[in-house]
DNA sequence: TAGCTGAGTTCGAAAAACGAACGCAAGGGA
DNA sequence: TCCCTTGCGTTCGTTTTTCGAACTCAGCTA
């Protein structure tokens, strides 16, 4: 077994952790989110080699993460990456990875952004509750069973 | 700039981010928080070769969110790794990887283990949420805003 | 006609990962 | 005493990835 077998484990956590966990993919999606689509964009801001990024976006896309869209520029039809609905669902783990960032590696309080919740001001925070009675988990609050 | 140098990046997402962006460090990370804690069971049960995992445990001690605890077996000091504080923070992260797997590769409801509230036997779900209203919240209800 | 631009592809060099063998310290059994 | 085992790494030669600079290509623009 390979790292690339991760891809078909049986497994909810182990395949997501294998898709995103490769280099440069969560980086990737923290630029999308930024709102950057375009290949240019990715590569100079990144200063990811060319060649892994075209490998990197055509994993996203099989995957279903993202789309291509053709837009209209110099009155040539080019095409941008953007996020489908599954993409857009992976805002949670984006936002735990910063709520952690903030709390353990912010000693000065730098951020090279904000964000805010348009309807009130207030700021985002990631976190883990109970489905049944909706209390905040932590990883004490949680049995783990193997699969029958 | 280079893969490494977003360690240093002042940015409170891109640095968690490229630190368990690299590979097999999600997946050795879900290997802890099922309950593995020893070298050789990290190895024999992820195939990672040993170097590579020797390496990833370093940096994961490096930076605070492993440690090394001394344990008896057949007399001997051994050492296994277990998550600190802030690594146990991280289980948000995880959580949130698993939620998303369940909802977008989970076409045969499969699944290695079943979590559970141990209070209430509820299931467990990672979301994002507002720090003032308290709302839920979608990546399309943030505005992002570049820092001063 | 020549140049520019966005989006890749190609290819040789460098870095990372692989995996099998080796090292090592201490305990147990013969 | 000698040898085997165990847990935890380290070494080293090979394969895979990544890097980065150059190249391609199509269609505008001058």
């Amino acid at each position: 077994m390979s790292y690339a077998s991760f891809a078909s484990l049986p497994c909810t956590l182990g395949r997501p952790a294998a898709l995103l966990g490769e280099r440069w993919t969560l980086l990737l999606l923290r630029q999308i989110f930024l709102g950057t689509r375009r290949f240019e964009d990715f590569q100079s801001t990144m200063e990811i080699s060319r060649s892994v990024l075209t490998d990197r976006l055509n994993v996203l896309l099989q995957e279903g993460v993202l789309k291509r869209v053709p837009y209209q520029h110099d009155g040539r039809t080019r095409h941008e990456y953007r996020l489908t609905e599954k993409g857009r669902d992976l805002y949670p783990v984006l936002m735990a990875l910063r709520t952690w960032g903030e709390k353990w590696m912010a000693p000065d309080e730098e951020e090279s952004f904000h964000l805010h919740h348009r309807d009130c001001g207030g700021g985002v925070r990631a976190k883990v509750e109970c489905t049944e009675c909706g209390v905040e988990l932590t990883a004490r609050d949680v049995q783990v069973t193997a699969r029958a």
